[in-house]
DNA sequence: CGCCTATTTGAACCGGGTCAAGCATTGTGG
DNA sequence: CCACAATGCTTGACCCGGTTCAAATAGGCG
């Protein structure tokens, strides 16, 4: 992790917004008004109810974004990591942050104002369509996520949560989930408890699906958990 | 309605958002090249499974969006009325729907090709904003959706099922919903079973929140339901 | 008017949330 | 570096809300 602000000229992460889908213009005006920020995991990016002005890039680390329902249950709506792009509700809304962002683990970020951001995708009509492709996609996966969690029961739905993390943080040769997660956070994916979550782990690890030593989680059969969450 | 093919320069429709947001250029090209299609009440516009390349906006009537999940459940994502625009998960994706459109009654509807809607995009970059907007604040409503269904009991879900109908149906004076769905379907709204809508219906008509009278649902106290939903 | 379908209401059952106890793991200070 | 406290995880028992099933009633349509 570098002490300051990184170069987006010689930076590694390949798959970044920003080196991925901006112009020779875009990209040197990000690179030099950029900010930088670090923060220690656990700690907080963003807060629900600010009025958000700013973009996050992730450039180490992981996060997840998180929102507060009714009695101040907590559901973890998306997970991120090295490259992934953060705060795009804040882009063209001018509403208080319906979500709040925690870094899992020690984490930096490329921080770009809105104001610029906007103005550069307003220049780049390329841009501006991929943005919305992106966000038309995140879109079709929620609902198809809002479709799993309202009609399956508990042990589908820890299946789903499995592969949900898999998706951000999977090691796609060896299966394990490389992130730290407590139960409760999978419970906050799955939606529902975490002793739901404890009692659904030992079961697929008993049938051989996963194998689970601590907070590391392996899958193993990954076809299995696919065919459990109707996929 | 009309026999025939409307004229955008002379349509009634003040809140399409063919009229509200293309510049003349495009309105132009749009009135032209536009289909028009009549459907009768109950009948599909456009199935699950298709690779759809085209863009609808009621003309007149009212229609359901419908998706099919695990064991063939269904949920009613989104409900329209005159002017709303249907089909953006088309616009940018070419993967098949993962949706159906029902006419709630009978209706007739506005057909733009994809390619023509994405090329007027391109060349128009507040029109690009605004339709970027227009999904992010429909991605903000799922995702809130989401919680709710995920969060509440059923009473909670059902009351919040009655604002979602309203939203769009409500005669904003009387109070009436102003559209005929079954207790399926409201079911399909909230996410429970169609007993379960009865029973809370039944209640809140004896709390003096709502009147009942068979198809026919008057929201009284307004406010006592927002309070249920947690809004 | 009569059939068919939708709605209402009650009863029974079951999945999953809550509670509690014991165990494992992690973190802290001596 | 170890001891012990604190926190997190596992597992079982219990209980409640909500789904399922069933039967009676109401409403819509030919």
């Amino acid at each position: 992790m570098p002490l300051n602000n990184p170069n987006c000229y010689t930076c590694q992460n390949k798959d970044c917004t920003i080196q991925k889908k901006f112009n020779q213009k875009g990209l040197k005006v990000i690179n030099e008004k950029k900010h930088f920020v670090k923060v220690k995991r656990k700690q907080s990016i963003a807060l629900e109810g600010i009025l958000l002005n700013e973009l996050y890039f992730i450039y180490e680390g992981k996060a997840k974004v998180v929102s507060t329902g009714l009695y101040g249950k907590q559901q973890i709506q998306r997970l991120a990591k090295n490259g992934e792009f953060l705060g795009y509700k804040g882009l063209v809304q001018n509403k208080v942050l319906p979500v709040s962002i925690y870094a899992l683990e020690d984490s930096s970020f490329c921080v770009v104002e809105r104001d610029l951001y906007l103005s550069l995708l307003k220049e780049d009509p390329d841009l501006m369509l991929d943005t919305l492709i992106f966000i038309v996609e995140q879109f079709t996966d929620v609902e198809q996520r809002m479709k799993d969690l309202t009609m399956m029961n508990v042990r589908e739905k820890v299946a789903e949560a499995l592969l949900f993390i898999y998706k951000t943080f999977g090691n796609k040769k060896t299966g394990e989930l490389e992130v730290i997660l407590s139960r409760k956070e999978i419970a906050e994916i799955a939606m529902t408890t975490k002793e739901q979550v404890s009692k659904s782990l030992s079961e697929y690890h008993d049938e051989g699906k996963i194998t689970v030593a601590g907070k590391k989680i392996i899958i193993k059969k990954l076809e299995a958990l696919n065919k459990i969450a109707g996929k």
